[in-house]
DNA sequence: TGGCGTTATTGAAAAAGTGTCAATAGAGTG
DNA sequence: CACTCTATTGACACTTTTTCAATAACGCCA
């Protein structure tokens, strides 16, 4: 089906610096882990095709949860990392500028995000706390791009709020990526982006 | 830490109809469940739970996945059947009520809720269907009557936001349970019943 | 260029977990 | 009190994970 084709010196093993070999496992991972659980993934599969044997992948993750945790953790990095913190402007310019991105990151990452909501949804509580990290960072911005409270004062209730918002935020993205129904970008960005203020001005005690 | 305590029989092995097997096995699993994920759970930990062999649980579920399965597809049949059909009324009532059963069984079968949310996200397919069916009932009930569509037309942009709107109200349930921030039942009900008009007031193809 | 030390990598074997099935033993029945 | 039916077990085969001593690339220095 598919033959190793990384194979640099001839016959033998290839050897990588640690770094690299932890990113191209890593990168495995996230991209093998986007579509099956963790246990329909074997390490047999794994480091077949990776090109590694098995005792390589413990020698760098300890074990098959600890591999997954770091899959999860690296793709919960990128996505804080690459959906840029915001420029200037209007608080609502922001906002829109800030879901444009994290779109993009989805659309674009599709693999790496699927292993992250995945593995948060379904896991074991280090998993979810990982996943519930990124998630803040990215709430965070929301209030923090609003100072003044201008859209949304900062209450628990709104705190609450934003979480539900977020959560229907995730599914929209990926429900839209699988199914546009004709919606476009623009119009789901208008949707994600306007649902905000509209919520939390049907909230009792904002 | 835990000994057996279901022992009827003096020394050797406790000898139940099958039906009352099954039940007790169900319920482990959806308690077990809850927490850990089906790779975290062994056959050895849930047959030392339930106080019979290993062996048993193969012969009433075949294998692992078919447990699981088992599991999830008998929470998914609990909330349906627990949160009362729906009444009449005006259409914002109904929804009300239907919320206030949903919230209501949340709260009190947490665990059973948990295990079906879980394996909805993380799991394959077959536990993905399960899940959609379960949502659909809910958000059947919510809309049946709606045929005028007084507050919702149905449109591809707004099956979209209704999907979004279920994710955000499982995650503001959630959420307000593990944390109620100050948020009163009835104010958490008014959130999410008032949220969906609003947001379908902001999408633009509707 | 060729030996040499460091350490990334392997392979075989132990451990843990899943699935199978003939044998066992409760519990009702006549 | 046998006798039958079948829920239940335990030992065994098979698969997958995990361990670890042995191996072999690569950089370095002569």
């Amino acid at each position: 089906m598919s033959q190793p084709t990384l194979r640099q010196t001839s016959g033998g093993r290839t050897r990588l610096s640690p770094e690299q070999r932890r990113e191209q496992l890593l990168d495995l991972g996230v991209k093998l882990l986007a579509h099956r659980s963790l246990d329909e993934l074997s390490i047999d599969l794994l480091a077949e095709e990776a090109g590694i044997s098995r005792g390589l992948l413990y020698h760098y993750f300890g074990n098959k949860h600890a591999f997954h945790e770091a899959v999860v953790r690296r793709a919960a990095d990128d996505l804080i990392e690459q959906t840029a913190p915001p420029v200037d402007g209007e608080p609502m310019e922001r906002m829109l500028t800030s879901l444009s991105a994290y779109l993009d990151y989805v659309v674009d990452n599709h693999e790496g995000y699927l292993s992250l909501v995945k593995a948060a949804a379904g896991g074991n509580e280090t998993l979810r706390e990982i996943y519930e990290e990124a998630r803040s960072a990215l709430n965070g911005r929301v209030f923090r791009e609003d100072a003044q409270g201008d859209i949304i004062p900062d209450t628990p209730a709104t705190r609450l709020v934003v979480r539900g918002w977020s959560a229907m935020v995730e599914e929209l993205v990926l429900s839209w990526i699988a199914e546009p129904r004709g919606v476009t970008r623009e119009e789901l960005l208008e949707i994600m982006a306007a649902s905000l203020p509209a919520i939390v001005e049907v909230t009792p005690g904002r």
